[in-house]
RNA sequence: GGGAUCGUAGCUCAACUGGACAGAGCGACGGUUUCCUAAACCGUAGGUUCCGGGUUCGAUUCCCGGCGGUCCCA
């Protein structure tokens, strides 16, 4: 039985009739208080109008009877805290190390979640303000995904509107036939640059001519609608390419243009329930009531806007996942209008969960990122750089061949840059910085792989193997030191941070559980003998060394991050 | 002008949704490798949690009012 459901039953025995559904058991803020710690005498009191300390004794004198308790005492003003008999702690660590993924509760079985995020805009090279919706919208993909939630992972591409006018017109004009046979992403960027330049002329011309591009497109003629497939084609392959060394995966490449014949159908559907009036030539939905302004949903020039898009989709979405949740990773310039336009969603009808997981800006150099500022790092040459960084360190401490440092050094440099993302909150805004994005040491990706790293050695050097030593066999003997009776009690925190994590949508939690753990295992490591003590110990520390691999592993791998075996 | 959001050690960030003495990393200072991987470990210094009120046994957290940064809308 859960801890907190204990607690509550003690509650209940000493004060009949009162409800306690609020109770629950917290590990203890500091070991020297004990194990685990509930504060809710102190709530019951109040409501009692009754003194906390006689309360709080009330329940420590029924819990003390319990054989899941060493030790159950009030202090301070009324806290309960609790020690626990090793042989429950014992049972409980063979409960985690003998379930799978490390006892990750299935709370999403049957349940479906569409999650859109990375999202860049297509003929564009990705440079480093893609990394958190990608990073961030990646770990939560993983993290739903492993609480047994079926995930639908979907890459809204902005693959429509008036640039392709532009970029039209600048391919048939700004470049070389050599660079129209081997297009590339870098060369479309600049023919975009070039064109855009043009357009801004004082005649107009070029400008016009890129609008009948556009018109032309969006008419469906062949021609243009033939170049405009490749060039999302070849955007694509390019974001593929920088996906796989991140370790993202898509299901779906649904961009904009996906939902292009959608939108009259959404604008008539708003009129009709008369939500969208006309108002200077344009037509809006007004949420002034709402305090949420007032958002167009049809341009005065015909065009229509990313609300109304954002309802087709969701409507597509619905109708053909019928998802429970939908999950939408971008910055939170855009709050507003994911407010505006979930509010038009379920006045509409949709009952689908709709969450908007806003994350802070990255900028560079205390300047927001773009091409405009001169301040644009390509996401390709962060990874190469952050991957070069990690070879040298490589290099310096082991003879390996090339082939393996290569691939430890991609390893390594990718993680790093994954995790200095990830352990930030997404609400906190990132200045990005070339030492903290590839931070080796302290709390960083490779601290957490090389403490990996070093685990899987030791338990190779005891000749442990999945499976040849029995879990059964216990982790009684290995609780008596303070070093690894923390580690022990902190293993047991794994499965209720996973869900933590997914239900705040912070993969940061995750994160900085991981790196506490690491370093509860690193001080453990370093303090104590583990193949050089005397049986029982020596194997009850070895299973315990096992199970902090695995949680580290398996947590990683929710990150996104990989975990070497050796370094 | 209206709204969102943030403000915590020199720097970068945590703090389990109101709990005990606010914790980590980097940086600084000092210590630990004939010993399971030193990308590590151990210790020291560093705080009026932006300011002022309020709610209560108890506030970094919730409410009100300022100040400052960033962003959105008009």
């Amino acid at each position: 039985m859960e801890l907190s459901e204990i607690v509550k039953h003690a509650f209940e025995d000493a004060f009949p009739g009162e409800d306690f559904s609020f109770v629950r058991v917290v590990p203890a803020t500091d070991h020297k208080f004990g194990d685990y710690q509930c504060n809710d005498a102190l709530k019951l009191a109040k409501r009692l109008g009754r003194n906390p300390r006689e309360v709080g004794g009330a329940v420590a004198e029924r819990l003390v009877k319990c054989a899941v308790f060493e030790k159950a005492e009030v202090a301070g003003p009324g806290f309960l805290n609790l020690t626990v008999a090793s042989d429950w702690l014992d049972s409980c660590l063979i409960g985690l190390a003998s379930k799978p993924s490390c006892g990750i509760p299935q709370v999403g079985i049957g349940k479906r979640i569409v999650i859109d995020y990375s999202s860049p805009n297509a003929a564009k090279q990705m440079h480093i303000g893609h990394i958190r919706s990608t990073v961030i919208g990646c770990a939560i993909d993983r993290i739903f995904r492993s609480l047994g939630y079926e995930v639908i992972a979907d890459n809204h591409l902005g693959d429509w509107g008036t640039q392709f006018g532009i970029l039209i017109k600048g391919y048939r004009e700004c470049l070389t036939d050599e660079e129209r046979k081997n297009l590339t992403v870098a060369n479309l960027e600049k023919c975009y640059v070039l064109s855009a330049a043009k357009a801004k002329d004082e005649d107009g011309l070029w400008k016009d001519a890129c609008r009948v591009e556009l018109v032309k497109l969006q008419q469906g003629d062949s021609e243009n609608l033939a170049l405009w497939r490749r060039f999302i084609d070849i955007s694509i392959g390019e974001f593929e390419r920088m996906y796989r060394r991140l370790g993202v995966k898509f299901d779906t490449y649904r961009g904009e243009s996906y939902y292009n014949k959608m939108m009259p159908g959404v604008v008539d559907k708003l009129v009709t329930a008369g939500l969208a009036v006309e108002s200077e030539g344009a037509l809006v939905v007004n949420l002034e009531e709402e305090k949420l302004g007032v958002a167009i949903v049809r341009k005065s020039d015909g065009g229509y806007n990313y609300t109304t898009s954002d309802l087709a989709c969701v409507a597509s979405r619905v109708a053909e996942y019928a998802p429970d949740r939908i999950i939408y990773v971008t910055d939170d310039r855009q709050q507003l209008h994911f407010k505006q336009f979930f509010y038009i969603a379920a006045k509409m009808g949709c009952t689908t969960k709709l969450v908007h997981v806003p994350f802070g800006l990255m900028s560079y150099q205390g300047r927001a990122i773009s091409t405009r500022e001169g301040n644009l790092i390509r996401l390709e040459d962060l990874l190469n750089e952050a991957v070069r960084r990690a070879g040298e360190i490589v290099k310096m401490r082991a003879d390996m061949d090339d082939a393996l440092v290569e691939r430890l050094a991609e390893q390594i440099g990718i993680g790093a840059v994954k995790y200095a993302d990830l352990s930030h909150d997404p609400a906190t805004a990132i200045d990005f910085n070339w030492d903290k994005a590839l931070a080796l040491e302290g709390n960083s990706g490779p601290y957490l792989q090389y403490a990996y790293a070093r685990v899987r050695s030791l338990l190779s050097k005891a000749g442990w193997q999945q499976g040849n030593v029995t879990v059964a066999d216990g982790f009684a003997a290995a609780l008596a030191e303070p070093a690894e009776k923390s580690l022990a009690l902190q293993l047991l925190k794994f499965p209720g941070t996973v869900v933590r994590s997914a239900e705040l949508y912070k993969p940061s939690i995750l994160a900085d559980y991981l790196f506490q753990t690491a370093q509860y295992y690193s001080s453990f490591y370093q303090n104590l003998p583990i193949l050089r003590s005397d049986e029982p110990v020596r194997g009850a520390r070895i299973r315990l060394c096992s199970l902090f691999g695995e949680v580290l592993k398996t947590g990683l791998a929710l990150l996104g991050i990989e975990t070497p075996e050796h370094i």
